[in-house]
DNA sequence: CTCCTTTGTCACCGATCGGTGACGTGCAGT
DNA sequence: ACTGCACGTCACCGATCGGTGACAAAGGAG
């Protein structure tokens, strides 16, 4: 599952926590968070930390993976750094 | 590329950093951060904000993506959310 | 309608984030 | 030795985080 934004962070816990039948509450105390937070999270807060976000996505039973989207597997292995310092460089 | 940890962010960042022939302060600029963040982030600072986090990864040509490790393909769809909760819950 | 649960929201607060500007170190080239 | 670059680190600062406690709205059940 792609988490390209912050906002996709907040629908994938939403729909994990639901999925799971927790309350933000219980999702909360699993987490070692407020209720508050999670209820911020889940309206996609930006400023969240990084380190509450993954400790959030562990209570839930997910894995937080970072891809090289480049790396197509049996296309090549490598990059091309000016291609990719391209796309994510101006304006994508 | 697993990320349990702000940890395997640091290092996934400033391999991938390297990869790229970035500095420090270029990666700053590119992200829109200061040369002091990517210093902390590359550290593993736990309270980095995840959208700074999420446009540093951008900026290096990364994704990010959440899943569930209990979804194994072939397998089965659904989740034993018992099975989920009891793992997390109370001491993995 | 009443009770209960879940969620959204508020004010308040100490602690800390991230930016800026600067300085010292280590390394490479000349 | 001297110059230049990348990196680590520092003090300072306004802005904001996340927790706590409390209250209101929404939804279902009797």
């Amino acid at each position: 599952m792609k988490a390209d934004s912050v906002h996709d962070f907040a629908s994938i816990i939403r729909g994990r926590r639901h999925e799971l039948g927790l309350t933000q509450a219980a999702l909360a105390d699993r987490a070692g968070v407020s209720r508050k937070w999670v209820h911020e999270l889940e309206g996609g807060k930006p400023t969240a930390e990084l380190g509450l976000v993954v400790r959030t996505l562990h209570a839930l039973g997910l894995e937080l993976d970072v891809r090289d989207p480049t790396s197509v597997p049996g296309d090549r292995q490598s990059v091309d750094l000016d291609e990719v310092l391209r796309r994510h460089g101006a304006d994508g």
